[in-house]
DNA sequence: TGTAATTATGCCGCCTCACGCATGACCCTG
DNA sequence: CAGGGTCATGCGTGAGGCGGCATAATTACA
């Protein structure tokens, strides 16, 4: 329980969910990412850091460059899911308001 | 994928995963997810009042009391798929330290 | 109608964590 | 070996949110 809210935290941050999902679609190193989401290269590798020790993801050199990988596709299908509710709740909520 | 993120982070407190939890087997009253959690009951009314925005819960008089009813079995979707993940690293790292 | 029970809300202290700056560690090239 | 590029790590700040106390609001009951 205490372990699952835990990994919930981990995509509660959009910017953690970002790099999850640019590394989903193709591995980059840290500047690509950097640039990709603007955010500062402190605060960019801190957050792989974490995302790395949850195991979701892993690195490996290549030259002078480390690349990360995506490793897991739970959070795709995590992520299809709650979106799914999200979508049918506003339109619930669609429907509510052109009853009234 | 900022609304995802917030959903998440209903998910990622301890307290509303276990409140979700309780709710999941049976409808309650406040009073008795007090007693179930140990929390104050100012915290509970809250962490309950978010729930409900989000649309996870509903509650309806009975008397004097609220009941509280968990709308969604996408939680417990989640939480076992989330569990599944955590259950196969787990045995991972075990087979890797037998390797060792 | 007054009182007790049940739930919601304003207020506040405290802790966690996001985020950037500066610095250190590591690797490559000349 | 020197210097530049890439990434990780202390440090400080600020905001958001947990969690409890006190209080208000709502309801049932005598």
């Amino acid at each position: 329980m205490e372990e699952i809210s835990r990994f919930f935290r981990l995509l509660s941050e959009p910017a953690r969910l970002q790099l999850l999902c640019l590394l989903r679609s193709e591995p980059l190193d840290v500047t690509s990412l950097i640039q990709a989401t603007g955010f500062s290269q402190s605060h960019i590798s801190r957050q792989l850091g974490q995302l790395q020790r949850a195991g979701l993801v892993h690195c490996q050199r290549e030259g002078s460059r480390l690349i990360y990988t995506a490793d897991d596709e739970l959070v795709e299908e995590l992520c299809t899911l709650v979106q799914g509710r999200l979508r049918q709740r506003l339109e619930a909520q669609l429907l509510q308001l052109q009853a009234a």
